[in-house]
DNA sequence: TAAGCCATGTAATTGGTTACATGATTTT
DNA sequence: AAAATCATGTAACCAATTACATGGCTTA
């Protein structure tokens, strides 16, 4: 009995995986198949706050195929070959046990417009204006964008899942945050409360 | 008089520098002496949206004394050696062209918290509400850190340069625009008008 | 007298991208 | 028939961090 409970253990024994592995586990788990469908997946919905390469994608699914988190099957089409996969139980456990790991979630930004921002005082008055104009338009680039992916995160909303609507409007609203600031700067109203 | 003007310009030629060398050459435009005094500024002031290494910064000082933006002299502290920098007046007009420069100025954002956000429909509604709320105090302490820094920030603005206070307001703005979306999110109330 | 800060420098490692290589299928 | 897209795989490269190494000064 005991040798079944240290067995379970074992094979329960959370294999450690990079980031970039959570994250194709998370797209397989949301229904992507191939490594290619789950670079598009990356591209359409959490481009905005993640990325990965391609270059990245296969190894993982490897080394995920490996620890029995997911389980793939060869599945051509036509002869274009091609690998599909599939969470196992396995699987999802892992990717839970690591949605609720108690570890610190750095904010990490890295952003070389307002990198630019908080140097434009070496500017003249006309250049640094530029560059704060070119900050807004920026965000606001950023807001149209997203604000077209809003129909189809608010059906998905609905439907099953509202996560992704969730972190679309984070990014909506940062943005727009963002604007709004530049907006009192341009126009000398104050900046904070 | 043509060799002249050719001399000219080859002096002129803007060296390539990478990312670090422009955050330091920066640093120095804002008056940060040593190396040391470099990675303290980084700290106090841009570390919410960019970061710089210590191993980054005295080669990036040597690169830049090399392409004449900066003049070092050593100047030691007792017997504790320490070298110092100014800027030169090549150094500031490549700060300035470095800052008009019209390139993309993307913004890349890497946030482990909202891949994890985005993923929280494979959590039960508990363990997902843990994850929001993570989020929203992890924002909240931005917010708060951010706003100690606050009165600093003011009073250089009011007597000499408003930008870092601009890019203090969007930090602050951000996070508070994070919190607001988690906040309507455990309310129930609608994310996007 | 030990801990902590000032100060600099660099080797090893990490984490990641870019680029290259290959080849089938679909669309224009 | 060319261009775009589907599909996978990997070597080379790059930017950056971590860790290590050294040493003086200051404060508790």
């Amino acid at each position: 009995m005991t040798d079944r409970l240290w067995q379970g253990a074992a094979m329960a024994k959370p294999v450690e995986l990079d980031r970039p592995a959570y994250v194709v586990l998370g797209m397989v788990w949301l229904g992507a198949r191939s490594g290619y469908e789950i670079k598009q997946a990356v591209e359409m919905s959490i481009r905005f706050f993640w990325t990965i390469s391609q270059a990245q994608i296969y190894p993982s699914l490897k080394a995920l195929e490996r620890a029995g988190l997911v389980k793939g099957r060869s599945e051509p089409l036509g002869k274009r070959r091609r690998r599909t996969y599939e969470i196992t139980a396995a699987g999802s456990d892992a990717l839970r046990v690591w949605l609720c790991r108690d570890e610190a979630i750095p904010f990490e930004l890295r952003d070389v417009g307002l990198l630019k921002l908080f140097f434009a005082g070496a500017l003249d008055a006309s250049d640094a204006r530029t560059l704060l104009t070119a900050m807004k338009r920026r965000s606001e680039h950023y807001v149209a964008n997203l604000r077209t992916i809003e129909p189809v995160a608010k059906r998905t909303a609905l439907k099953s899942d509202p996560h992704a609507l969730l972190t679309l409007a984070m990014g909506i609203a940062f943005h727009q945050a963002m604007v709004e600031v530049c907006a009192r700067f341009e126009q000398g109203r104050p900046l904070l409360g």
